[in-house]
DNA sequence: GCTTGAACTGAACGGGCGTTCAGATACTCT
DNA sequence: AGAGTATCTGAACGCCCGTTCAGTTCAAGC
């Protein structure tokens, strides 16, 4: 037996992707196997190969896609000439609506970031220093402006993401509050740690 | 050959737990071997198990230690007579110090859930929430007294508790920053996002 | 100093791992 | 219709896994 009916590399690709995305987030890079991934695709481990070079590439090109997604949105959002307040209330809403709707993700680009090989984590964590520097500069930007108080802008954005992120942790849909609700007690908050007055 | 010399369960025991919690932190419950701990330790992989029954309890233990250290010591310091104010700050003080010093074991217990089994999850989890309650019964007595403007007490608790716990992913020992210099940056955060005045 | 039991070794168990590859099949293009 | 190629199988490679256990050695108590 060898080729299946209807298969197609525009289809089974993603779909090794999305299962891997899924696997991982649930058991960790180290808990799965290429067997299992094949499985959940329905398919022989051998055929993830036509897919990947190798099971590191697949964890490194699902984190790189996600943050790189990541930025391009936020680029995208961005309101670059609104007052300090205005643009940190911007980042936390988006922040929170954008990683409640892909907490998988999110969750293998902050947990599995040891199971990087050097090169590949260099990689990853210049996006990840460079999303966290979009949150400092508004930062910086509030407090020479004198509207938010700090105590080191750094920390405070290292904390403030802390922060924004953990709503990965327990949000689930279909719960009381809706993911607007939700992000905007976050901004809310975040507004207030800042110390933006109000 | 055999018994080793100067061997001692009184030394080796600990040993153990302390080479599986730092190899744990480092790479993970499931990329870490049995065999992988017994070298760092010294000792053949077979004799691991004069000291735990599996590796299962192994993890769990960690856990269970950590949390109920976390309880014990926060119970010991909890300021119960204090307005909220005071008691958030100390709240928040105190995870932040308590948290700083034990990085290894405050990842394994946030990021190898989903390497417990079902029942020894739920274990944990007791734990947890067990730990949140003590901060969210601080901001519910604060925002029955009107010292807190929160938009719900158990939300904000947990974007609180991932703001501080935040501190471990980054503080290292040696940087510009000394620890209480730290948890004085995060308590002040901490209060101003719950709205307290100041 | 001898005995006894605690501490540990080294080998083995069955099984799963990531990856490779020759061969078989389904689709596509002419 | 036939050729060529993209897609996938199934078996195999060497290696590592958690756990068990008979046997060996050290340390402590009499």
């Amino acid at each position: 037996m060898a080729r299946k009916v209807g298969s197609h590399a525009g289809t089974t690709g993603p779909r090794v992707r999305a299962a891997a995305l899924r696997l991982f987030a649930r058991e960790g890079y180290a808990a799965v196997s290429m067997r299992a991934i094949a499985a959940e695709v329905g398919v022989q481990a051998g055929a993830l190969y036509l897919y990947t070079p190798d099971k590191q590439t697949l964890l490194f090109d699902l984190m790189r896609d996600h943050l790189e997604g990541v930025l391009a949105a936020w680029a995208a959002a961005r309101p670059d000439a609104a007052a300090p307040a205005e643009r940190l209330a911007a980042f936390a809403r988006f922040h929170v609506t954008h990683h409640i709707e892909r907490p998988e993700a999110v969750f293998i680009a902050y947990m599995e970031l040891r199971a990087l090989t050097p090169a590949n984590f260099a990689r990853i964590e210049a996006l990840r220093r460079a999303y966290e520097a979009e949150l400092e500069a508004i930062l910086v930007d509030g407090a020479r402006a004198g509207v938010f108080r700090l105590p080191d802008a750094r920390l405070a954005a290292r904390a403030l993401i802390a922060m924004l992120t953990g709503v990965t942790t327990w949000y689930r849909a279909g719960g009381p509050m809706s993911r607007s609700d939700v992000a905007e007690a976050y901004a809310a908050m975040a507004l207030r740690a800042a110390g933006a007055p109000g």
